[in-house]
DNA sequence: GTCTATAGACTGATAGAC
DNA sequence: GTCTATCAGTCTATAGAC
């Protein structure tokens, strides 16, 4: 915090990183060249290798709080899980989310080049693992044939709720709109759909129309 | 139906079709080489060129109904829509997408394609109008403030719901269950969120937990 | 309708000077 | 830390024979 706090300059690595960010939300991981990136941040490709060792080095950097978050979540649900435990770990899920928006974009629009990534980095580093359980866990918890089927789509669809909130589904509508004003709208909707009882729900939600 | 009905052979355009489908859902439009396009029909490169003027060409063919889809929709929804307008047009929405989920993957999976495709074809055919269009629309509603946030965000939630038990969100959980199991339960979840009565709600799925 | 052969562009990555 | 120069590989697309 001594110096460079004037953040003008801002070390390269950081400036590739945001640029990264930008073209891979905007046109996608795949489609977005070296050069493109170089040419943004104002250096040269090689400059780009003197930071990262590889294209696919800086996506595994920018996604790396995704996987942690995967992990804490995996963690937080319960083998067999209630509506009550569903709706907390999405709550959960839904607070992180929400001052990180253009992190979910980033991982929403690049998903075919996160799971291939994933795939070949299977029993490499703790990042693939853990995507990997994380999938396994909702699968397995989604096609529990002894859970009714209503209650099974109940769950998958709270999931959509949320990414369709915060994420691309609805465009960038609430893109601006204040994250505490969000929040206990989106967790009552998520209530709603779990069938299960929430705080600010004894009268009020229930007649909107 | 008097020849080839012995399918077979099924010709090659109906073949590379099939194939492109397969990958661009797998792996990506991008990443798909119509090499590897060719060499799964078993014909060279050359002879997609044949049956379509370009790789772009292909995608365009696929999507097709899709954006029909989308052109219905715009129709059916009213500027002003009730929350029983929005859950008639998404009731709408499962019933077709039922019957092709494999297409709603490909559309899911390729956002970035589509959305560049649209961008590039702008004002050309009625492709990129319609779904910019759609677009538009769903925003218009979901931005307008005249409208609580709390309804909106519900009416962006159900789209969600509706794609994440349909699509990527849940996996493959629910490839397997049939039609007519799935669409009750998704219909009435999406009554749920959006504060809608529907018919088999009289007392039944409010007590599920 | 399908082939071989190839053009032309762009990609991720490396070597080595400064 | 950043540059110039270059490599090998891949891609879409085309020309022209059969």
């Amino acid at each position: 915090m001594d110096e460079r706090t004037a953040r003008r300059p801002k070390d390269t690595r950081e400036r590739i990183l945001d640029v990264a960010t930008d073209l891979f939300i905007e046109i996608g991981y795949d489609k977005t060249s070296l050069r493109e990136i170089a040419e943004r941040v104002g250096v040269t490709k090689a400059a780009l290798y003197y930071h990262f060792e590889s294209k696919e080095a800086i996506f595994r950097t920018l996604l790396q709080p995704v996987l942690d978050l995967q992990y804490e979540v995996v963690k937080l649900i319960p083998e067999h899980p209630s509506p009550e435990d569903w709706a907390g770990g999405l709550a959960t899920l839904v607070d992180w989310v929400l001052p990180r928006r253009r992190l979910l974009e980033l991982f929403e629009q690049n998903q075919n080049a996160v799971r291939e990534m994933a795939e070949r980095l299977i029993a490499d580093t703790d990042l693939a693992q853990v995507h990997e359980a994380m999938h396994e866990r909702t699968d397995a918890v989604l096609t529990d044939e002894s859970v009714p089927l209503a209650e099974r789509v109940r769950m998958a669809g709270a999931i959509g709720l949320v990414m369709g909130v915060l994420g691309f589904a609805a465009g960038k509508a609430f893109i601006d709109t204040p994250a505490d004003e969000l929040r206990p709208a989106i967790v009552d909707a998520i209530h709603d759909v779990l069938g299960v009882r929430s705080r600010s729900q004894t009268a009020k939600s229930r007649k909107r129309a």
